[in-house]
DNA sequence: TTGTACGCGTTATCAA
DNA sequence: TTGATAACGCGTACAA
């Protein structure tokens, strides 16, 4: 071993002081708080800073200050562009208030998902965004005892302690069924992403049946079929679905992606859409305008959802204000996808 | 002001020393190099650790190890299918490494990313992920000052004191031309990114002309029009590329995403693809695969790239090893959206 | 407005 | 294998 990592004969604060001829708290209030220095030594100060190319060291500021200014986010997947769209904007508010983020994603696994907490609370995040409820009451306990605010993101529901901004999945997908029964659906099937570890797959589901019931339909008649998220398993469980008798009039898909692979299924089939068969998707990403016919979904604003997120935890840790539920409205897109059951019309649709 | 962030009362190394009745250092070396401690003792203070629910501060840490084991990703933006699946590999090899990862995004500018990176460093980032070369050299004289570690992303050519991993845009390009031309396209235009601060775009628009040039076509024949990232974008330069007469054969995309907009503008002008016009993309995101016609396009493996870069990062701050240029193969994924020009089966063009 | 001086929680060197 | 102890670089009462 030798040099090892050099990184020293950086200039210190003491080094920006010295050559300044002033204290290193001056130094250090320049940077800091200015207005508490005279314009004259600010400057001078911050033209030293300037020619030393002095940059605070992190971790002696994190150590003195006992902050970060760094922020934890854990998601599922960054490949789901719901919540590369969320993250992205929650970034962006993040970095307009001089802060910095820090990211992992659980590929939807708790187990996962918790180490990953851990790790932002011992990386120092000063706090940290979660998606959902679904997780060990344990890791809350956790987060509170190192007083480590948490904003909850794409769940408005059941939330109480705690800081959220989300919008109610339930109420969402019931309105969207309730809408395609009004055209007349009877016979509607609901390809789900897994509910297992997922509040909001679970609260999709749950409106559906809802509304079902709400109809005066059964909701334990309609097929259910619980799948990854992707394209192809959105495919398989379409096709799986279709081998029904008769076949449902309508599927319903837990998200965009699982509808485009129902979409392409239907193709594959022979199928017509929405003639021959309604499909819907939910969060309207791009995908949703992209394919043809273009998904009729729930469109939910994920770059709002992110940007407020980050103001929640913000506002937490600087002014110490209390956790705050947000509630943000979601609202159906109509585009081609669903239709009356068994209306074929010709396809000069707007 | 009063509490403030009564992150205190957290037991600190010294509390476990105490607690397990020996030093701090011993504490620490449990923790760091368990292999340095004597079976007995180590299970004793691993024990009060967890007893004590310890967890060590990392401002301190970081102070005196000189070291974050944190890594930066500055990418142009997250809402970007390429740079999703890249960050998503790149951050999953960090944490199997026990690291964590620092996002930020630039969105395409220079002045922005430049921030961004010096951020980076005031954060304590042990290296950094950058996107592609295009950028002020004076940045890299500020990382090797630093004695950051750098690696470079989605570009294999031009890079020589840094680490790298990436591909050849320009000949992936080319190829992708060359069968083109190889099929009968002679009048073929391009829709690109704007390739001002993107050295990818340029390659690519680069590698193009020169397969036209070798098959003894004009280079400056080409139509080319310079956009954004977005399939609305792609949409309308599409439309105006086809006001031309006569029309081009052709119309290759500089990305997917481009090319999704221009397969779209093509069914709304009532333009059969590939029949009427033949379209490539570039990527091969899942979006090549959903829209109709499928994209031939050329594969490039974003997912590998980002888990390569990781590596990469690590080797340099862990092993101190050399920076390391690694250059990843594309191929051309032949798919509906291109084929002989006039292929259509009867009908005539005007 | 500015300076003094201490403390923050670890790591790492050196002895024992 | 273990223990003292000196950095590490900055923030911030407190004093001037």
């Amino acid at each position: 071993m030798e040099p090892k990592s050099p990184k020293s004969d950086l200039p210190t604060l003491e080094d920006v002081a010295r050559a300044a001829g002033v204290s290193t708290a001056t130094v250090s209030r320049t940077l800091n708080s200015p207005d508490q220095v005279s314009e004259g030594t600010r400057s001078r100060v911050m033209a030293t800073v300037r020619a030393l190319r002095y940059s605070p060291n992190f971790g002696a500021r994190a150590l003195a200050a006992k902050r970060t200014n760094t922020y934890g986010a854990v998601i599922p997947t960054m490949e789901n562009a719901i919540f590369a769209r969320g993250l992205e904007a929650f970034q962006k508010v993040l970095v307009a208030n001089g802060a910095t983020m820090l990211v992992a994603s659980s590929s939807y696994d708790p187990a996962i998902e918790e180490d990953q907490i851990r790790t932002m609370v011992a990386r120092g995040a000063d706090g940290i965004l979660l998606i959902g409820t679904q997780r060990d009451p344990e890791i809350y306990d956790f987060l509170k005892e190192r007083h480590i605010p948490v904003v909850i993101a794409w769940t408005g529901t059941g939330v109480t302690a705690l800081s959220c901004v989300g919008f109610d999945n339930e109420d969402a997908a019931g309105k969207l069924a309730a809408k395609a029964i009004g055209l007349g659906h009877r016979r509607i099937a609901f390809i789900s992403a897994y509910t297992r570890n997922n509040d909001r797959a679970r609260d999709r589901v749950a409106g559906v049946r809802h509304a079902l019931a709400t109809a005066g339909l059964d909701p334990c008649d309609m097929p259910l079929l619980e799948t990854k998220y992707s394209i192809q398993c959105g495919r398989d469980a379409f096709v799986e679905l279709m081998h029904a008798r008769p076949r449902p009039t309508l599927v319903m898909c837990g998200n965009d992606v699982l509808a485009a692979g129902a979409v392409r299924a239907a193709h594959e089939l022979g199928l017509d859409v929405p003639a021959d068969v309604s499909i819907t998707g939910f969060d309207d990403i791009e995908l949703a305008t992209v394919i043809s016919p273009a998904l009729t979904t729930v469109h939910v604003p994920h770059r709002k959802m992110g940007g407020l997120a980050a103001e929640a935890l913000l506002a937490q840790v600087r002014d110490n204000s209390a956790p705050k539920q947000t509630t943000l409205e979601t609202h159906i897109v109509v585009r081609q996808s669903l239709a009356p059951p068994g209306s074929r019309t010709n396809e000069m649709a707007d």
